[in-house]
RNA sequence: GCCGGAGUGGCGGAACUGGCAGACGCAAGGGACUUAAAAUCCCUCGGGGGUUCGCCUCCGUGCGGGUUCGAAUCCCGCCUCCGGCACCA
């Protein structure tokens, strides 16, 4: 009796075998050669979504097929457990951010499992255990000790939502990365990890990493590091002893400076500002884009290479925080400093013309180009590259300034005024300051006992038991630091603690040694920047307090496209729910709906699909399946329905065909004997062999490798054996096609194999070998060409020489219709695929 | 504005170093089975023209040029879309 294929049944079975034998438990082993497949963790948010299935599924096949290759695989799973949505819960529901925490955890656990992902989860771990996060700040009093973390008050952005600060990765076009509110400035004192130091490291190992990782994502880190070449110079100031020291990359426009600007918070403007409340104003609007406003301070410098006397201004588009916060202005060439002058009347001197020509005055926009320089007294006539060099070198000379390299990038800001983090490890002292909380202390624990209120303060600074403490220095009355980590600070080594996850004492560096780096990771765009810079930084810094030998922890980054589905609007509702349509109209109102453009699926467009509903319905297999043979890894995943029916099809006509030649199937031979009618499926699967290992594990094209797997099954389909030794290559087929399809849809690859009659687990097989001898077709289709145009086919024998290809072609029927009667000038053969015949 | 990526049937996508454009799947149309439906199976499926129904032929990979015996693929110039950065001196 033939059964039918039921997933539910088939995948608890084989979700239940694996675990019983433990059977994706990891351990280093040296004689074999390691291979770290890490995915990024999950937020712990109630359920996974589809994107989270999609990064996995690609995680669980590379990891399967390094396995089945004799790699020695680490293929962990944890969870990004503190942060903010558990404290909002907390808020709203009442409910505490560790239960609510962990029992989201064990709910997308287990729905995790029921994917069927081949994690070891001996190795879970989750940031918000003490265990965990003992670490962070380990490695946070061991930076301060290296002063790679310090302390300053300063202007932070400042979410009024999220009541928190947030780092400059975190402001995405003025906003909340996270809720999207529009973010201010806030001055408060915060601790910061010196990633600027690093900052010249981070771009150059951008190199080696080319060819492993995508280009766009070393792009915008590049973008974001963002490095200027440039000089700094000092502008005496009249009637004082101070001057001021400005950065520029562009010396060769000097002699067009028109005045200078002081951003509203350096040192100087307090000092030079007679106008208070003016100075106030200005810095009131500083760092905002809208609009540029200044103040004269009332006083001059001095430009040092003219000797000219100009203005001195204070303006609200100067940042403190890049390059020394003080500018020259040359309005004739920077379109900022243009603008600026307009508005306050203050002249543009031309410096530098196009190299063919002049520019138009009165300029109605600056010349920002390289050109050559005019009015520049001993530099006229240079071009601009031979000044910057010149003047950068005269400075020098002169000891009033020096050529520097600027960064955009910041150092990381940390503190967070949340609950729901690591506590900072710091105690503030009345006598000693502030002191670092002794290694033998640690973990400073989290206290349960809080009320949130999302106030905008340090909810542990309520904690009285928590922050009263006594100084490790000198035993005084102390306070704790209430502030917490940003969580981003979790994810930024978590890769390192799957090595050695359960030992308490130390990351045990004969296994980090082992397993680092990982050699393949996977996860969305969305952390181009985030938490990849962030994890190259950190691994850095612990490479230099001597924690891991390596410097980049990932080797090669697939970044995986975003699953999107159609979304539909109502012209009074909004989105809905494709159930809230009936034929184009809603349900609700009647009204017509627009099926809008495809996007990221989210809930508030409505556009979501669940995964539960989906291992429900069609099972984890065909699901994975789907999601895999869609679109390509690093593209976008547009959402079919009717494509995942079709991807269900198959695994049931798969497994209909198992069940029908059940008996033919089971039956072994100890030698195959490959007769003439079975020779082009046993090629067939030789050439499936290959295509599928070359595109898993040269080009990470699931697609193809699932497309080529379904000819293969067409191909074994249409196959009609007339003997026992037939019924054995047909069997030999159905094996192979079932191993190649085990990293995919594991579950029903394990069941099949076993109906076939061999012993589980597939997961367990080496990967198949191809032979060349079989991939090569004993004939090919020749293509013939008449001046590069189609003309005619002929199948010939594979490995002719070229004379006879040749020949042949020119004796092709069709083709003596074009070539008859003419000249013929050349004849290209390029053997075992085309001929093409050139003709006048 | 600067940087990165992409434009191929009705749709998702194939085509490896320049060598048959459209693999595989979806949708659609036709047929078989069935009382019927579902499921399953078979056939057709880029567009135009011709056909003795074997096939032949012209056009076709965003647009315009170029290199080449031969271009979806390489080069130059545009257009469109997506992503990142952007008052960074």
């Amino acid at each position: 009796m033939k059964e039918r294929y039921n997933p539910q049944q088939v995948e608890q079975k084989w979700q239940r075998y694996w675990q019983e034998r433990d059977l994706f438990k990891t351990e280093e082993d040296p004689s074999r050669p390691k291979f770290y497949c890490l995915e990024m963790f999950p937020y712990p948010s109630g359920r996974i979504h589809m994107g989270h299935v999609r990064n996995y599924a690609i995680g669980d096949v590379i990891a399967h097929f390094m396995r089945m290759n004799g790699y020695s695989v680490l293929h962990p799973m944890g969870w990004d457990a503190f942060g903010l949505p558990a404290e909002n819960a907390a808020i709203e529901h009442g409910v505490h951010p560790k239960k609510w925490t962990y029992d989201n955890i064990a709910y997308m656990k287990s729905q995790l499992k029921r994917m069927g992902f081949s994690y070891d989860w001996n190795r879970e771990i989750a940031t918000c255990h003490p265990e965990y996060y003992r670490w962070n700040q380990w490695f946070f009093i061991k930076l301060y000790e290296r002063g790679l973390v310090y302390r300053k008050e300063s202007f932070v952005n400042w979410c009024p939502s999220c009541s928190t600060v947030l780092a400059n990765e975190q402001v995405i076009d003025g906003a909340c990365w996270r809720c999207d509110s529009e973010v201010t400035q806030r001055q408060l004192p915060q601790w910061f990890f010196r990633i600027t130091a690093y900052a010249e490291e981070l771009l150059e190992a951008l190199d080696e990493l080319r060819g492993g990782w995508p280009e766009h994502v070393l792009a915008m880190q590049e973008n974001w590091i963002g490095r200027s070449e440039g000089v700094e110079l000092d502008f005496p100031v009249e009637g004082s002893e101070e001057s001021i020291r400005i950065f520029t990359t562009r010396a060769d426009t000097i002699f067009g400076a028109t005045f200078v600007c002081l951003a509203p918070n350096h040192p100087l403007a307090e000092e030079l500002a007679e106008d208070r409340d003016g100075l106030q104003k200005v810095t009131a609007h500083y760092g905002e884009t809208e609009e540029k406003i200044g103040i004269f301070t009332g006083r001059y410098a001095i430009n040092p290479l003219n000797n000219e006397r100009i203005p001195i201004w204070v303006a609200n588009f100067v940042l403190m925080e890049y390059g020394t916060g003080a500018i020259m202005s040359v309005p004739a060439h920077d379109q900022r400093d243009f603008e600026f002058a307009k508005r306050y009347n203050l002249p543009i001197k031309v410096v530098i013309v196009p190299e063919s020509g002049t520019l138009p005055e009165p300029l109605q926009e600056a010349f920002e180009d390289y050109g050559v320089l005019v009015n520049s007294g001993a530099y006229t006539g240079l071009s601009s590259r031979e000044a910057i060099e010149r003047i950068g070198r005269w400075a020098e000379e002169r000891g009033i300034g020096k050529r520097t390299v600027n960064y955009r990038l910041r150092d990381w800001g940390i503190s967070r005024q949340r609950y729901w983090g690591t506590p900072i490890p710091i105690i503030y002292c009345d006598r000693c300051g502030t002191v670092p909380v002794p290694e033998k202390d640690l973990p400073v624990l989290l206290p349960e006992n809080v009320r949130l209120t999302g106030t905008g303060f340090s909810p542990l600074a309520t904690v009285e038991e928590f922050v009263k403490t006594t100084c490790p220095s000198c035993n005084g009355p102390a306070r704790r630091e209430t502030d917490t980590m940003d969580t981003f600070v979790d994810s930024s080594w978590y890769f390192l603690r799957y090595c050695t996850p359960r030992d308490g004492e130390v990351l045990k560096p004969e296994a980090l040694r082992y397993w680092m780096p990982v050699d393949q990771y996977i996860g969305g765009v969305e952390h181009a920047v985030l938490h990849l810079l962030y994890s190259r930084f950190f691994t850095r810094a612990l490479r230099d307090i001597g924690v891991v030998e390596v410097s980049e922890p990932f080797k090669r980054l697939l970044t995986q496209g975003m699953v999107c589905k159609e979304t539909i609007r109502c012209p009074e509702h909004g989105w809905l729910f494709p159930e809230e349509v009936e034929g184009d109209r809603c349900k609700r109102c009647g009204r017509e709906v627009s099926r809008g453009r495809t996007e990221k699926m989210s809930k508030s467009k409505k556009n979501v699909v669940d995964p539960e509903y989906l291992i429900n319905r069609y099972g984890a297999d065909t699901s994975r399946l789907f999601i895999l043979f869609a679109a390509p890894p690093e593209t976008d995943l547009l959402w079919s329905d009717q494509g995942i029916e079709g991807c269900h099809r198959f695994l049931h006509r798969l497994w209909n065909f198992v069940e029908t030649h059940r008996d033919s199937l089971s039956i072994k031979v100890r030698e195959l004997e490959v007769r003439e009618g079975a020779a082009p499926l046993y090629r067939k699967v030789h050439q499936t062999i290959k295509k599928v290992t070359e595109d898993i594990r040269e080009r990470y094209q699931f697609n193809t490798a699932v497309a080529a797997m379904m000819e293969l099954f067409n191909e074994i389909s249409n196959f009609s054996p007339v003997s026992d030794e037939d019924r054995a290559v047909l069997r030999e087929a159905i094996k192979n096609l079932i191993v190649l399809l085990a990293p995919f849809c594991p579950h029903i690859a394990e069941e099949l194999w076993q109906r076939i009659g061999e012993a589980p687990s597939v997961l367990e097989q080496p990967w198949p070998r191809w032979e060349e001898e079989w991939v090569r077709e004993p004939e090919v289709e020749l293509v013939i060409q008449v001046n590069g145009k189609l003309r005619g086919k002929e199948t010939v024998p594979a490995g002719l020489p070229e004379e006879e290809l040749k020949e042949r072609a020119l004796s092709n029927e069709n083709v003596q219709r074009f070539i008859s009667g003419k000249e013929i000038k050349k004849v290209i053969v390029v053997r075992g695929r085309l001929v093409n015949i050139v003709v006048n």
